[in-house]
DNA sequence: CAATAGGAATGGTCGAACCATTTAACTTGT
DNA sequence: ACAAGTTAAATGGTTCGACCATTCCTATTG
């Protein structure tokens, strides 16, 4: 339940200081933080145990640190990356295999197709319609242009999340399908019928969104999810 | 689309080196690595510049680093933690409300419910019924036992979800659940009709599960976080 | 006015020393 | 002979001081 609290380790200490300064808003974004010179001098430590704390605060995402007399420590966006690297790492280990994420990634994109058809708005619409457009002219270009019919069925999907409003959608998708992509580059044998059906389901997809048909979107993004994997497993 | 390769980095060259030796197999799960004094003479570098590696692999969950003469830093077995600890650190950043959390925890219990009626294996099924009888003997004592229900009602999800089989749905409802928790830990207006709804909702997930009906497993888990969404937001 | 050279701030590295913790071996007393 | 306490060695944790590499700003010079 819990777990040991080494409290020996100084450079820890110095992290949980600055990951709360970082959390509580105290530190925001973009800010910079002193140089490990002042810093060291602040937290009455030494340069060595300071930058180890640093190391880890910066292998968690919160910082990223710049060399050079602008240098310093400067307070990350997003720590998004890092999970997006642990997921790798699990993979890379084997705990998690590709069917694994495939499985999640169905519920995920279910999910989310069915609350953006509760949620779209009329601009919302019309960003999902221009980028059917694109998808469809890549189609027509040929199987050649499969990279770019690629581009645009992520920024659908993304999209999709991003109507949704909730940006626990948001954040998991994009790990989930960074992830995914990542191994599919490898095998890329893509058909032209495989271009023409995915362009099919997303034409789908989105009138269901127009008609505000959650369980029809939810069904429709479920069965285009596991029509890909179908095609990856082999 | 890459990212910098800041080759100046020596320990970033360590990092790269022990992470390889393990994901490839050549350094096990258990393994102790040399000492410190021993590794700095191996990479021809300085122990600070090691250390600060070692910390890189630490916070990415791969080695355990402990104290004393049996000591160093041991290759762990699964950096699952990783993940959770990531996707924990982005909940608390961008500061996602309780009910973003909530909606996306629906979701996730659906489909962890769903999945498990239809994975259910005999044993557990059996770990279910213990778990069952235990809150069914809370219940009983009466409401000043609420902390105990809650905790065997977490083990009964974190079971279901061990039953997925699928390392992706434990540690995306861990985390959630542990954020919820930390919300509404706070606000503890346990009523005895509660317990009752909530054990009530339980036996009803439990029996779906042994019946293999994998609809109405989804269907009563999404009624019964939405219920307890509903208390929360009073 | 532009190009170049220099200097200062900052992160990255190095080496040596010392402290704190832990385990194992040794000593001692009964 | 056994148990308790003591000592020693190995190991991670910390500190200090020095130097290197990179980057940006400034002053010099043509």
């Amino acid at each position: 339940m819990f777990h040991a609290a080494k409290q020996n380790r100084i450079f820890q200490d110095v992290v949980d200081q600055i990951e709360e300064a970082i959390l509580s808003g105290q530190l925001q974004p973009g800010d910079t933080l002193p140089s490990e010179r002042d810093l060291k001098d602040m937290f009455q430590t030494s340069r060595g145990t300071l930058r180890e704390a640093l190391r880890v605060l910066e292998q968690k995402g919160l910082i990223e640190i710049k060399l050079g007399v602008g240098g310093g420590s400067v307070v990350k966006a997003a720590p998004l990356e890092q999970v997006c690297n642990g997921l790798d790492l699990l993979i890379r280990f084997q705990k998690i295999s590709l069917h694994h994420l495939s499985e999640f990634r169905e519920d995920v994109e279910s999910s989310v197709a069915a609350i953006a058809a509760r949620r779209a708005a009329p601009n919302d619409i019309e960003a999902l319609d221009d980028l059917l457009n694109d998808a469809r002219g890549y189609r027509d270009l040929g199987v050649e242009y499969w990279r770019e019919f690629v581009e645009v069925d992520k920024k659908i999907h993304q999209a999709l999340a991003r109507i949704t409003g909730n940006p626990m959608y948001i954040v998991v998708h994009q790990t989930v399908h960074d992830n995914i992509q990542r191994y599919y580059e490898q095998f890329l044998p893509w058909t032209s019928q495989m271009l023409q059906e995915n362009y099919q389901d997303l034409c789908d997809i989105v009138q269901s969104v127009k008609d505000r048909q959650d369980d029809k979107a939810r069904a429709l993004a479920h069965r285009h999810v596991q029509r890909f994997s179908e095609y990856m497993r082999q």
